[in-house]
DNA sequence: CCCAGTAATAATGTCGACATTTTTGTGTAA
DNA sequence: TTACACAAAAATGTCGACATTATTACTGGG
């Protein structure tokens, strides 16, 4: 316990079953198990380094996150993808930020404005180096989630924040998956830094209506590419 | 394990910790528990006869719904109110269902005006007995919350639903507080027998406009009850 | 050759035990 | 009396072991 603990670099205050879980997460978000694929505890165990009773832990958690699915007596799954769910997430996602940017628009104060600034300039800074590694790859990804995070942070609501949240690690999965089949990266769904620009300046402008409009558009973009793709 | 799985009735289908976790819940939601009250682990294996596993699995599971919350190293307590989070949840729920009857009103189909005539016929036939026992009380309401729900699947969508359907969730919460407080039941925020009438009324007619518009203060007459409350 | 029934193998779900940490209780000194 | 230090008690988090259940392999009959 101590010598896991320690070699994995942890935080005393986290338990195993809470440092797992991020890993287990990023492994499915990321597409490192396959849809559907059975989650053997033998095999866990070894690749996370702990016991059955974190890993269980864990995988309830992913179980209401509905990453994960279980069968009594016949231990867990990955959830299996589907095109229904990816319609239904992608189109929820759109619906429910949309829900987020028209709150912030009435609600949003000169702080807000201020951090879209802020996102917006550091999301342009990093757009150059977007042909060049994996790891630009994600770190634009974060920013770029990053700029649409403090967008709808206007709301002030966490409860809309948790579920926009729990949305967006379901679509990443399904775009990461989509990534690794295809064997491209990020970029290529991010052709449109225009689109940041004029969202900037609408928002600013407090233009409800377009900025709602614009949010859809701009999170269906994507799965117009990934919605005729085979899972 | 044989033995208490039998006594519980319990379906060989479901392990311990999907009974225990649905028990905990309704002790939860029911204010059986109070708000910030810890939940030490002798008492709970006690209570529902199992192991620290299958419990500490099930409240891994109420973590994520935000039903308890956890301190590593200090256990599990119940999620604490706050008006803050009342107001958070009784208006983001309004927001989703206002959300769901938008788009179901879009996507609603025959099947779905019927199901709606059903639970609406339902509902009324019960409202009679509104003055009688507690049980009668949580029938009623049990009633009423499939009505609502059967409005809201015409969106025709699982993300959706489950969101709505964990909103509804703490949002019954503090009712259940509210009402073990003030020691009366439902019925008190029940008088509004006409905006049933009328909300099915409107939905037929498909008045998008309306039908939102409703959806949202039936929503919130309850929290103009309960915002100015201690919790 | 294929299928059914059965034995073996493997995997799951649960509990009890143990080490670690937190909380409680007690006594002493200022 | 109050504050602090220290000891005792209790509670948490984890693992290994065990019973139960599912899966696979095998054998014999059709």
């Amino acid at each position: 316990m101590t010598l896991s603990a320690l070699t994995a670099q942890a935080t005393r205050q986290d338990n195993f079953a809470t440092q797992v879980l991020s890993q287990l997460k990023q492994d499915i978000l990321s597409g490192f198990y396959n849809p559907g694929e059975k989650l053997r505890m033998a095999r866990l165990k070894e690749r996370y380094n702990v016991g059955v009773s974190p890993l269980r832990e864990a995988l309830s958690q992913l179980l209401v996150e509905q990453l994960v699915v279980v069968e009594n007596q016949r231990g867990f799954k990955v959830h299996p993808t589907s095109q229904a769910e990816l319609q239904d997430i992608y189109q929820t996602r759109a619906a429910i930020e949309a829900l987020c940017v028209g709150q912030a628009i009435d609600l949003g104060d000169d702080a807000w404005e201020a951090s879209i600034l802020a996102a917006a300039h550091q999301l342009k800074k990093s757009a150059p180096l977007l042909d060049d590694t994996l790891q630009n790859s994600q770190q634009w990804e974060k920013l770029h989630h990053n700029f649409h995070t403090v967008i709808c942070l206007g709301c002030q609501s966490p409860a809309l924040m948790q579920v926009r949240l729990g949305l967006y690690e379901k679509a990443s999965r399904y775009r990461n998956l989509w990534l690794k089949q295809h064997m491209v990266d990020n970029a290529v769904f991010d052709a449109n830094f225009k689109e940041h620009d004029e969202l900037v300046e609408t928002l600013l402008k407090r233009d409800k209506e377009k900025a709602v409009s614009m949010i859809k558009s701009h999170l269906l973009a994507p799965y117009v590419l990934l919605k005729d793709s085979q899972f």
